[in-house]
DNA sequence: GTAATCCATACAAAAAACGTATGAGTAGAA
DNA sequence: TTCTACTCATACGTTTTTTGTATGGATTAC
């Protein structure tokens, strides 16, 4: 038994004609015939009763005829929506995120929700280098991470450089702007990942570049925890300035580098030369249109 | 799309690889190869991420498997059943009685439900010119009436011949048999058609042929009228003997007719060459093997 | 009785599916 | 690294299936 086999006997039992049926379908009327009676032979059993003029389901035939209708309906529901998952229309889609890139994703989310509102997300958290071994273990199709990262095994959208702030607690005597030089004076505190190289590397070789000895008093993986400490008078932090819209700034207050020597620089990642969905596709296309209109702000 | 295809799909997808789906499937490796392509080509989208060693289903891949399986399931539910129904082992049967022959019913129906569980019944009764009608309109499939009747458009299975008895109010005083003649000075009442001809003119015209004179002081399309009347004591009716065990016969006497000249013919009938379900011929057989094992006896 | 319809069959052409042979790519072992 | 083993994809010829054309038989309408 066969699909088209199905479609040609609900037109029969719809047009109760052969002839009739066949036009509909577009074909000639002796293949229906034979498609029909290779049908009823496969089955063993008769499907209509030839009547004079037309033809009659018989109970064999109203049975199928019920159960074809309702089965190639689901056919076409079914490879609608395997087309839609397909096509990137609908689906649940894995993203990870570094908790200081955190504030890029909400607008972001909106946005493409807004063209794809079938399209649902899962959301995990973590450094930049546990996220890339997400990525590659397929827990996430993407994620948004900080650089510098090992990048041989993925593709990459940049986004917008970051300078770095400085963060000190409100009850400080503040300056409206920092030199990077005056850093070196102060107890510094810096995020820091679980394992492999990241910020604080960065921070720190950009720092001894400029013949800077920091004074490093804490470092921590967790921004959250890191801000909490700064607020307390522990310390300064220094952060990439996207970060901070995810924070509370209660108690603390926000100092730019006047000099900015050091930047950060985030990425969308995915897997290189890997089955990417459809749905990953698109988002990442929403991610760059964005930046383009941003840009040409 | 097929439904072969998507058998072939749900193999790979279950099996993670096309070698050894195709072992599966008894064909060989290429054709499986191409047929997942054209299905892939057809819908426009990737079903399997080609990895080094095995096939992953894609997120679209996955629904469809989901709904190929589900859809498989279905297909071989409606084959089965079509074919239960279309061999006569389950549906709905229609057949009509006349009351005077339905105490033939409830012993037959038994026995066909022991060898068909899955068949279910629906009744319908009236007169045998009534009951033919439905035949040929199709309300009913066959129907077991009382002869004489136009038997162009039917054929038949016809039912052992029942002799006609006398029933006679209990007050009266009854002999244990009666002579034909006796029955011209009795006033008698007839079962009688509501149009066409039937067991009342065959009864006038035999005892016509005798010689008798019948006094005919009733007829009543329905046999339970007819009994009351007769309980009442306004006269003697005529019936065949299989009429009787469907009724209650208090107050009334059963006395069989010693000459016995009148005989009532009994049969199934159902459309001739025509159309006739399996269920409703299998029907007939077991009517066919009550009759065969009763004369046996 | 004739024309018009409709279904079924026969046969040829076109399309689809299949099998064999073969090549390219990758993983695991030597 | 090289070699082997294994998997998938492609090319091409063969077989099977499906379709179209032509035609005959049966039935209804005029």
């Amino acid at each position: 038994m066969d699909i088209r086999q199905l479609r040609y006997f609900t037109a029969i039992a719809e047009e109760k004609q052969i002839t009739r049926a066949a036009k509909r379908l577009h074909i000639a009327q002796p293949p229906l015939s034979q498609q029909l009676k290779s049908l009823e032979d496969e089955l063993g059993i008769l499907l209509f009763e030839r009547k004079a003029r037309s033809l009659e389901l018989t109970e064999a035939g109203e049975v199928l005829y019920q159960k074809a209708k309702h089965l190639l309906e689901k056919v076409e529901e079914a490879v609608l929506e395997v087309k839609e998952v397909g096509d990137g229309l609908k689906g649940v889609l894995s993203i990870g995120s570094v908790k200081t890139c955190f504030s890029y994703i909400p607008e972001r989310l909106l946005y493409f929700r807004e063209n794809y509102p079938l399209v649902t997300f899962r959301l995990k958290e973590g450094d930049s280098s546990l996220l890339a071994d997400y990525v590659r273990s397929r827990e996430v199709e993407l994620a948004i991470v900080r650089l510098p990262l090992d990048m041989e095994d993925f593709s990459c959208l940049p986004l917008p450089t970051d300078q770095f702030v400085a963060v000190l607690p409100e009850s400080w005597s503040v300056p409206s702007a920092l030199q990077t030089k005056q850093l070196s004076d102060m107890p510094l505190m810096l995020l820091h990942r679980t394992n492999g190289v990241g910020l604080y590397e960065l921070v720190v070789n950009k720092l001894k570049e400029h013949q800077l000895e920091p004074n490093i008093i804490c470092d921590c993986p967790d921004a959250a925890m890191l801000l909490s400490l700064v607020r307390s008078g522990l310390g300064v932090a220094l952060l990439p300035k996207s970060t901070l819209p995810s924070f509370s700034m209660q108690g603390l207050k926000m100092v730019p580098l006047e000099d900015c020597l050091i930047e950060s620089e985030s990425a969308v990642i995915w897997l290189k030369d890997r089955y990417l969905s459809k749905k990953a596709q698109r988002f990442i296309e929403t991610f760059q249109s964005i930046e383009l209109a941003a840009d040409g702000r």
